[in-house]
DNA sequence: TACAAATTTTCGACAAATCTAATTAAAAAG
DNA sequence: CTTTTTAATTAGATTTGTCGAAAATTTGTA
């Protein structure tokens, strides 16, 4: 009953891809995101709706299906749990956890999930912000506003990240730009849409544009 | 550099046979561990003789090379850790973490299993007293006397299982012959070789011949 | 609208890990 | 020391997941 590694990666990658691709999720998108030629990508396109695990037809983009869906959230259950476990009682940064929640998020063990939660008290949101869907696979839709929307002025709140990547976690911690951070829009410069804030009541400093769009801020 | 799940396996299973088969791991054997038929293990038994992980000729029995016993090791390692890990931590039953181990062990970041053992305090045995190898290989030798070899009159301390079937550990530790219990042997019957021992001091009991061969003391 | 470009699919091939059936080698029995 | 039995290997086939080359379809553009 249970899926292949392979079969649940391409579900994890068409869940994340479909919330960009409301449309249909492209085979090339699929891909470049798992890094595997188009033809093989299409050959489990095809398996994948056989077992009806996402709506297919040839030439269209596809979409998961209610039981598709649920088993992606499952995995992305597993992935953020186990990211929040490495975090919080093994200290490893947050940049670090993503290769090994990778391998751990295709542990087969209902029960060993369940115990997972309970030893971290049940947490809502992963090290990066990222909500955690509860055993049914009901995940909180959070507000997609980010800092670069923050007018002049104002202040926010970090609460997520957009960009999981090592070098932007490993940016952002080393100017104390973690979740619960207090950011506060002083000026933005018309020149190259940099925007000058304080981190927590901090020195002034400057953000690129790209740093602001991948800042979630509540 | 690393190796498949599968040749993690079987290396896995040829050390623990040839503790029993000293001259040479069969086959056989090794098939029926691994609930694997023999063609399949030949195939496999000449790919790792290629890859010097084991010592390969036709018809011979076989045997693991330094490099193999390493590797086979550090799975072992991995696999005992976590079902401490699991037991420890997460209070799951002796009997319940034997498959859950068998997939974490095949969790491949050095990183991650230098926090689990510091977790855990570096623990020298696992639940069921089986010895953890440190993180060069290096594994304590234990004492194979087993509870059919303590005399009638005396006393010995349970320190490991060499049956570890669920039925086994759920049986035993129905009659509270845990880890640390001490046995006394009051009598052993003739006719059937069975032992009449007291429990941590309790009422007598029968148990087999075939359960004392399957606890260790020391 | 028709042509060019990009995307998707089909086709044939391959490696890993498995099986069954058949063959060969070693071990045991007489 | 043959013969029989057991064990091991080879041969050929299957499944899963991957690739490159070629064909088909859709999309974009002139």
């Amino acid at each position: 009953m249970g899926h292949s590694h392979t079969e649940e990666n391409y579900l994890k990658a068409i869940y994340k891809l479909s919330k960009l691709q409301p449309k249909g999720v492209s085979t090339k998108s699929i891909g470049e995101l798992l890094q595997i030629k188009s033809p093989t990508v299409s050959d489990m396109l095809r398996k994948l709706g056989d077992k009806k695990l996402i709506k297919y037809a040839k030439y269209k983009g596809v979409a998961l299906t209610k039981e598709g869906e649920l088993v992606a959230l499952k995995i992305i259950r597993k992935h953020r749990l186990w990211e929040t476990f490495l975090v919080e009682k093994f200290k490893f940064k947050w940049d670090e956890v993503h290769d090994i929640a990778e391998q751990l998020e295709h542990i087969d063990s209902p029960e060993l999930v369940n115990r997972l939660d309970e030893y971290l008290g049940c947490p809502q949101f992963d090290p990066h912000g990222d909500p955690i869907p509860d055993k049914n696979g009901v995940i909180a839709t959070r507000h997609n506003k980010t800092l670069d929307q923050v007018n002049e002025g104002e202040s926010a709140i970090v609460v997520g990240v957009k960009d999981h990547t090592s070098d932007f976690l490993k940016y952002i911690e080393s100017i104390s730009l973690t979740l619960g951070a207090e950011v506060q829009v002083i000026e933005v410069i018309n020149y190259d849409h940099s925007f000058v804030v304080k981190v927590n009541n901090g020195a002034e400093r400057s953000l690129s544009l790209q740093v602001c769009k991948n800042l979630f801020v509540g």
